[in-house]
DNA sequence: CTGACTGCAAATAGTTTGCATGACG
DNA sequence: CGTCATGCAAACTATTTGCAGTCAG
């Protein structure tokens, strides 16, 4: 929560958006876990803060965060999108437990050589790249037995 | 298409699995393509060699494909699924167009240090990791100019 | 006040399932 | 021949859009 509020909610005011109870609510959720969640996990769990909200809002306001950069997806699951908050805002990339979903991000991913060697072997112009590690966290590890 | 005759087919006889002409005509179209293709595109593409197929022949063959392995989605765009047929059975990655969809596949990813480590560190036991370079091939290179 | 935001309903898009018919082996 | 495969229609899920009313600034 806290982290949200010195450092999300002015972004999107400099922005000229406005800060509503239901943009708040989602905030909070998305600051408070760990996990990623889809627009439809948030919807539940926005239920006891703010009743009425539509899961629509969500959708929209996920969006607005993506654009500005504040919001990440996660590809790693097919069926439906996730969004995680930014915590580092630099580039960065996620481990993620096949049990439980949590997800680590590290940041060190050492990938500039296999990028130049591929560039210059393929002739591609390299823009990105997008690096997931799936295993198991701890907890599911012990489940597991 | 000698590719698909001469290793996919004996694969689905093998397992029991019937060589109907609409799934001769979808692998052609994934063997002769290196582009990932989403179903609709198959779809498309499959129509001068087998006009009455069904959308739905597409999925069923591409879930069976994907659980004998033969084939593998793409992940790198959100929308819908993307095929491609796995030349290199073992472990790889892809370079992905962004401008024409063009996949080039590598294999050497180094990613075994990173891995370890950050297993080291979260105490991950980790089962697998998926990489996808993005770019622009030569052609597109060009063609923004 | 006013433009941005919300929530409803309806529209899309992608994918899956039930079922009767058809064809591979 | 029996079993697996096909194709249609309908169901589902995730997401987007149009629109009128509402609210933050």
């Amino acid at each position: 929560m806290s982290f949200s509020n010195k450092k999300l909610l002015p972004v999107l005011r400099q922005n000229g958006f406005k800060l509503t109870p239901q943009r708040q609510a989602v905030l909070k959720v998305l600051s408070s876990s760990q996990e990623h969640l889809t627009p439809a996990d948030i919807y539940e769990k926005v239920q006891p803060e703010c009743p009425g909200i539509g899961l629509v809002t969500i959708y929209r306001f996920l969006q607005l965060l993506t654009e500005l950069n504040l919001v990440c997806e996660v590809h790693a699951d097919n069926t439906s999108r996730r969004y995680l908050i930014r915590r580092e805002p630099e580039h960065h990339h996620h481990l993620i437990c096949s049990g439980c979903g949590a997800v680590v991000e590290f940041t060190d991913c050492d990938l500039g050589e296999l990028g130049q060697r591929l560039s210059h072997e393929t002739g591609f112009e390299i823009e990105n790249h997008l690096l997931e590690f799936v295993g198991r966290c701890r907890i599911c590890q012990k489940e597991a037995t």
